[in-house]
DNA sequence: TTCAAAACAGACTTTTTTGTCCGTTTTAAA
DNA sequence: TTTAAAACGGACAAAAAAGTCTGTTTTGAA
């Protein structure tokens, strides 16, 4: 991990992006997935199990089954997303680690501090992966494509 | 770890904190540091001799030894601890984790991601630990206090 | 010159996180 | 009814991070 979530974090923000991008309510396997965001194919389906768990997307067990987003995409935020998997105590951390650290009892850099995680909560509270679709352009594809070959491999 | 940075970041950004509030080039020993912080000694000597290493604070070895700010507080600015501890890779990362994003190829997040890192790093750039006394009005010592209990035990 | 106390160096252990495997259940289709 | 292929669950393994220990070097003071 070398960015602000974890690598499961990473991986579940661009697997639902990627299902985001396909047909609604259109079922696919976490094989599918693993190969095109190049993803070992058990961690995809943990972390997708995980999602489904929290109900941000859903599953279908058996043959021809998989996952699949049920809500209308408008209503899933990032948010959600990183709360699942990641939580939401990065947005209550003193940047300095103090754990006495408070409104009350401020760090020296408490305030300015305060103001740019409200940012980064509300850039995630505010972009539904509706917003994304119409951002994305169809870059999406070719995001991932020039990732390839720099994620571990699989298989 | 649960905040930006990682425990040892967190340890160096406080120990600095805290040596910035003693006199001008005062030596203080790990130890009194590791008490003062509630953060066990053995650590926190590892991570002070890391700052040394990296030229942010000095050190005197033998009887009487210890750390001391040899700089002027002024050019001492927190981007440079943490460059120091976690290095600047969280600075050029994608919030989806893609490594293929860029400018030529961004994430559909990837300019808002952008603004905000960019705040991050300004901050941290901006602020010296001079700044940093003028800012805490004598509160490092209460934040500290209310602090202590929460770390980890030591000895 | 000896001693005590500090930084220093590096190996080691423990804990946490990350990632994998294996067997079970479920379901649609042959 | 059988079979294949999917999610699911939980144990397991590997890797990374965090933290500890042991011994060495340095240095001021007795």
């Amino acid at each position: 991990m070398t960015g602000i979530f974890s690598n499961r974090c990473n991986l579940a923000l661009q697997a639902v992006l990627y299902m985001s991008g396909l047909g609604e309510k259109k079922i696919i396997k976490a094989k599918y997935i693993s190969e095109k965001i190049a993803i070992p194919r058990e961690f995809t389906s943990k972390v997708l199990q995980d999602l489904a768990k929290a109900g941000i997307i859903s599953s279908q067990k058996g043959k021809n089954g998989g996952f699949y987003i049920d809500k209308p995409h408008a209503e899933i935020f990032l948010i959600d997303i990183v709360k699942a998997i990641d939580g939401l105590e990065l947005f209550k951390e003193c940047l300095f680690g103090f754990p006495g650290c408070s409104h009350e009892n401020p760090c020296p850099i408490h305030v300015q501090w305060g103001g740019i995680r409200k940012e980064i909560f509300e850039l995630l509270s505010n972009t539904s992966i509706l917003n994304l679709d119409k951002l994305s352009d169809k870059k999406i594809d070719q995001i991932v494509k020039d990732s390839i070959g720099k994620f571990p491999k699989h298989e």
